[in-house]
RNA sequence: GGGCCAUUAGCUCAGGUGGUUAGAGCGCACGCCUGAUAAGCGUGAGGUCCGAGGUUCAACUCCUCGAUGGCCCA
């Protein structure tokens, strides 16, 4: 377990060549050893040079990890039941893209929970999967065909086109896994789920009828965005391409109601369409009924009334349209709801169904025409839906090609868009035509071939989601969504307006659609729910090449006398299925349940945790929950009301430029991860993909920002291990019993390890609530601001020792730092810190180990060294070391206004706290040491109010005035200000002080105000908010002396380095300059020989014969010194 | 047209329940250190908190309207 050499295999050796790193050796021992050489007991921790980049460190431990086969032994951890589950489910990316930087932002947060949570002692099954059909897979192909539609795949040959789809999809397997292995997300990729493969086809097949069986599945209509010269319905991207603006018809008509209460006054009511040539097929006029609607009557004309949104009037009748109108009534919407009009075009016959009758919608406008719409169900989504609302008549008198049938009068065989101009002459004579123009507006064009499309209903399968949708919203309740408003907001919404899921598609490359008719009677249907099925319903066996994909299974073979007619023949119906439902069926069907795997599905079903981006919200988030929903308790632990089939949901944004665009081929703005890899490396990505902000913002993606954030912390935290650590701690340090309990090291240390303990705690409760990006900055911030700049550096001089308790202590705080950092930081960057992590415990891999140190959950093997100790914050110790450090800040900067250099010793330094309590007030005396050594002062004094130094001011607190004074607070504020320092020394002592406000008088209690402590007087004062620290800038000879020979010492080493000593070397050292030199010199004599290993200081006046005389500057002084090495 | 999100220093971001002088890191300027050196450290200068109204003694924060950018849906 402890063996040292266990596969470390990164640079052992030295990479300055024996140089320094030799001789620091030496100069070590002969400080801890007088001189003696000690053997190296143990092989050194492996030194980690500062040439190897991120990159090539990382294909290292790429390469361990292959040798070790770590992502089994990772995803095989607790499978054996030693482990409560925590499972994950993948939601499958498509494999015949190349994968993009945007890919490993999602392939970060996958892995790092569950990363997080094997260390948590959890069992993480999270299976790989691949989604394998669809649109953009046969456009792939299309594409590389050259083939032209659907016409030009079906002469190419079905059987061969979902033979170049099945490739094709594979395109970029080798790619996409060899980047899923280079940025360490860790999954099951040996063993994914394959949405084309008979089994998971099969599971869906048992799925589908379980939902045709339940009265779930049906067909239906649904509006598509369709071209009729290209015979397809378009996708919507595929629409988004071609808006354009064109001019198109305004036409307001004036239909008549139908007189219900027998003959009496003609009312008219106004409607508006930018589509005359759906009038045909009008089916009803639809108003909102919340809107107010007036009826309106002509002061020169009473034979007639007209109906409008009142909103609208001035739009449509003109401004000051009272004038020449009365106001007969004004109606709510929900009051005309219900009424019967003549329809103002009768070509078409009505079958079934209501029509000429007024509805009230919500989706209505004021904003635009005359508050009343015109309802064409066959030829509008939500003339549609409101068609399905109302059972109104369904008229589709427009053929495949756009064109009205050639028997009907005025327009017969008329292109749809070409029958507007006869059909406005045509309402003109028929005397409804209320006024014509023309509007502009955007409208889709086909982007293939530029003709306008046609809104058009087309024979489609649904899920009827809507039967469900009050299981799917209270499902939806129970999921804890990252962010929550993504939930509660986007899918929420999206919930309440759900529709029923229209499933099929007329493609080729899907998952067929199980369902057999009748080609005598098509009511004669059924589902077929699994390939058994199929074989008894066709009576053969299936075959050991059974491909139940088109064309095969459209094949005469699959098909069957009807068993209730007896007449027709039972063929399947040609439609593919929606390859969101390939996906959303993964919960069951990639365990190929219910035929395969019910104790594991039972086991693993729902989810702990799925992530993907915002773009699924209406995708995969959608087809998970609508599958699981319908089949209810077809599935383990599902029956209605149960939960979601997944418990948390973190979503994330997309990925965009340096600039904020948004990457895409044709801007050329893409990154390419590979080389991203190259130049930073899998840790700083995914560090900065975590950390740089919330994952669910649009990201902007620039390396600079990785540079100089991400990966200038990991060179932080390399140096930290390499520079201050390890070349240290291999002269001879290792975690023993000789190293002093934490309690007895020096309050530094304690310090280092209180906040070790606070930013662990901190980090596995951010990440325990899915908050990544707040646990990676807390641990960041730990080791850059605590750790580098504070203790090592402060620390610094307690490495060069081996064996004092003192220096002990040192080695084993800081060991223990970074070996809990690691942990902590493992999720993040899986790269470095395993390297470290194996380094410094003897060869542990940071994955398999606890998060946090006092981890309940059942025991599982770890390292013990340097761990098990305590992990609890001391809050009023790291209180008084943030105030010493507050106090350190405040006195640097008063030292730069006083121009003085930290080298310079200055005698005194007066400072005042802020509001600390009494425990942390205690712990501050003893640190003021490492106040006196950072800010380089003798004296360290706290002045009280007593002192001539200190005068004291009031800071109102508004928060409490504002309480009793309300509208005077202002005044109140300005009164507790200008309080005398008097009266404030008085009111510290307990003594009441009174102010009065416009006549009301308060008395002050401690929450009413600050005091503030001033210092005045000769010193040179910093205040920082309430603190101030003020120095003593005298600069006594004496001062002066000790300042000149820190100078001297200084030069010295500098000198001792250029002229390409050794560290170790001993000199003898000449000084020569004026008295104050000289003197400065002889007074310090035996600390500057110290300092410089100087066997010898010759102190003279002037040395011009000297070889190797340097001449330096001190500040106003001017001084030489010359060295030789002593041999 | 609807829904959701964002807008705070040059850049990336923090800023419970409204409360005094809005913070940090990077970058920049100046300086320190030279035994973490392809490193380390300090000090400082940078802000009409997107805009306009409103509520309030008090608004970056709450409300309304709008602008810009993004995503999704029509």
């Amino acid at each position: 377990m402890h063996s040292r050499n266990a596969g470390a295999g990164v640079a052992r050796e030295d990479s300055r060549g024996g140089g320094q790193g030799g001789t620091k050796s030496h100069r070590t021992r002969a400080r801890c050893g007088g001189g003696a050489l000690m053997p190296v007991t143990k092989p050194p921790y492996a030194t980690l040079p500062a040439d190897l980049s991120a990159n090539a460190l990382e294909e290292q431990m790429l390469a361990r990890w292959r040798d070790e086969q770590i992502v089994d032994k990772a995803l095989a951890l607790g499978a054996d039941g030693s482990r409560p589950s925590w499972v994950f489910y993948d939601g499958p990316p498509t494999a015949n893209g190349r994968p993009g930087i945007h890919h490993v932002l999602a392939r970060t947060v996958k892995d790092l929970f569950c990363r997080y949570r094997v260390m948590k002692g959890y069992h993480v099954p999270r299976k790989a999967g691949w989604d394998t059909h669809g649109l953009p897979v046969e456009i792939e192909v299309e594409k590389a065909l050259k083939l032209d539609g659907k016409q030009g795949i079906e002469a190419y040959g079905i059987e061969e086109f979902n033979k170049q789809c099945r490739d094709s999809v594979w395109k970029y397997r080798e790619e996409w896994e060899r980047l899923v292995e280079r940025v360490a997300h860790w999954q099951d990729y040996k063993h994914p789920y394959v949405t084309y493969e008979n089994n998971y086809i099969e599971s869906e097949w048992w799925a589908l009828k379980t939902l045709f069986d339940k009265g779930l599945l049906y067909r239906g209509h649904k509006i598509l965005p369709y071209c009729s010269r290209c015979g397809t319905s378009l996708s919507s991207h595929e629409v988004a391409q071609g808006y354009d603006e064109v001019e198109d018809p305004s036409v307001f008509i004036a239909l008549d109601l139908q007189n219900e209460d027998g003959p009496g006054t003609r009312r008219r009511i106004l409607v508006w369409t930018t589509t005359p040539w759906t009038l045909v097929s009008n089916a009803a006029l639809a108003v909102h009924p919340d809107l107010v609607y007036v009826e309106v009557q002509k002061k020169t004309g009473r034979d007639w009334t007209l109906i409008l949104a009142e909103s609208r009037a001035d739009a449509v009748l003109g401004a000051g349209w009272e004038e020449r109108w009365d106001v007969m009534h004004r109606h709510r919407g929900a009051e005309l709801a219900g009424k019967k009009y003549h329809r103002p075009l009768d070509w078409a016959e009505y079958p079934d169904g209501h029509h000429e009758i007024i509805v009230a919608e919500e989706f209505v406008s004021a904003d635009d025409g005359s508050g009343v719409v015109h309802m064409s169900p066959a030829f509008g989504a939500d003339d549609y839906a409101a068609g399905q609302r109302h059972t109104l008549a369904f008229l589709q008198p427009v053929n495949a090609r756009g064109e009205f049938p050639p028997e009907m009068p005025v327009i017969g065989g008329k292109f749809f868009k070409d029958a507007d101009p006869l059909i406005i002459e045509e309402l003109k004579k028929r005397d409804v035509l209320w006024k014509a123009g023309t509007v502009k507006h955007q409208y889709p064009f086909c982007w293939r071939c530029d003709t306008p499309l046609l809104y058009y209903a087309r024979t489609s399968w649904f899920v009827r989601t809507t039967a469900y949708a009050d299981d799917m919203m209270k499902r939806n309740t129970a999921v804890s969504w990252t962010p929550p408003e993504t939930g509660s907001g986007r899918f929420g919404e999206w919930l309440k307006n759900n529709i029923d899921w229209a499933v099929s598609r007329d493609r080729y490359w899907g998952t067929p659609l199980p369902v057999w008719q009748c080609d005598a009677d098509e009511t004669h249907r059924m589902a077929i729910g699994s390939f058994d099925e199929l074989s008894k319903a066709a009576g053969k066996p299936l075959g050991a090449k059974f491909d139940p994909h088109k064309p095969y299974i459209d094949a005469d073979e699959w098909s069957w006398k009807c068993t209730v007619c007896a007449k027709g023949t039972m063929r399947r119906v040609s439609e593919v299925i929606d390859a969101w439902f390939d996906s959303g069926a993964m919960s069951f069907a990639q365990w190929h349940y219910p035929f395969e795997n019910v104790d594991r599905v039972t086991q693993e079903f729902p989810a702990d945790y799925i992530a993907e981006g915002v773009d699924q919200t209406r995708g995969w988030f959608y087809s998970l929950l609508a599958i699981a929903t319908g089949l209810g308790d077809a599935l383990p632990n599902n029956a209605a009301g149960s939960a979601s089939p997944y418990r948390h949901v973190v979503v994330h944004d997309l990925v965009r430029d340096a600039k904020g665009q948004k990457m895409s081929k044709s801007r050329g703005n893409s990154v390419n991860p590979w080389e991203v890899m190259e130049r930073h490396g899998a840790d700083a990505t995914r560090l900065f993909l975590v950390a740089s902000s919330q994952m669910w913002v649009p990201k902007n993606f620039d390396e600079t920002v990785i540079r100089e954030g991400a990966s200038r912390f990991l060179i932080t935290l390399r140096n930290l291990y390499q520079g201050a650590f390890a070349q240290y701690a291999n002269f001879g340090w290792s975690p023993s019993a000789k190293d002093p309990n934490p309690a007895d090291r020096p309050l530094l240390d304690q310090w280092v390890l209180s906040r070790l303990a606070s930013v662990e705690q901190a980090a596995d409760q951010h990440l325990d609530a899915f908050d990544a990006t707040g646990a990676a900055r807390a641990v960041m911030q730990f080791i850059d601001d605590d750790v580098s700049k504070w203790y090592v550096r402060l620390a610094k001089r307690r490495f060069y020792d081996l064996e004092s308790d003192d220096s002990r202590a040192a080695f084993a705080t800081l060991h223990e730092v970074l070996t809990v950092s690691c942990r902590l930081l493992a999720p993040f960057a899986p790269f470095l810190t395993d390297w470290m992590h194996r380094e410094l415990t003897g060869g542990d891999s940071v994955h398999f180990v606890d998060y946090v140190r006092n981890q309940s959950a059942a025991g599982r093997g770890q390292s013990a060294v340097g761990i098990g100790q305590s992990a609890v914050g001391n809050a009023a110790l790291d209180a008084a070391m943030a105030e010493i450090r507050a106090l350190a800040s405040a006195g640097r900067a008063a030292r730069e206004t006083a121009k003085v250099n930290v080298r310079q010793p200055l005698s005194k330094l007066v400072c005042v706290t802020g509001p600390i309590d009494a425990a942390a007030r205690a712990l501050i005396e003893p640190l003021v040491p490492i106040l006196a050594a950072e800010l380089n002062v003798k004296v360290v004094e706290f002045a009280t109010s007593a002192d001539a130094l200190v005068s004291l001011e009031a800071k109102a607190n508004f928060r409490a005035l504002g309480k009793v004074f309300g509208k005077e607070t202002p005044l109140a504020a300005a009164a507790v200000n200008a309080l005398g320092a008097d009266t404030l020394a008085a009111f510290e002592r307990g003594e009441p002080v009174l102010v009065n406000v416009e006549g009301r008088e308060h008395r002050l209690t401690v929450d009413d105000l600050t005091i503030v402590r001033k210092a005045s007087g000769a010193f040179v004062v910093h205040q920082e908010g309430i603190l101030f620290a003020a120095i003593d800038p005298t600069v006594t000879p004496a001062l002066r002396a000790e300042g000149i020979a820190r100078e001297l010492v200084s030069r010295t080493q500098r000198l001792r380095k250029e002229t390409g000593l050794e560290v170790s070397d001993r000199i003898i050292l000449r000084i020569a300059g004026p008295a104050l030199v000289t003197g400065a010199a002889e007074t310090h004599r035996q600390w500057i020989a110290g300092e410089v290993l100087a066997r010898s200081i010759e102190i003279t006046e002037s040395m011009a014969s000297a070889t190797n005389v340097v001449t330096v500057e001190l500040d106003d002084l001017t001084a030489q010194l010359a060295l030789s090495k002593d041999s």
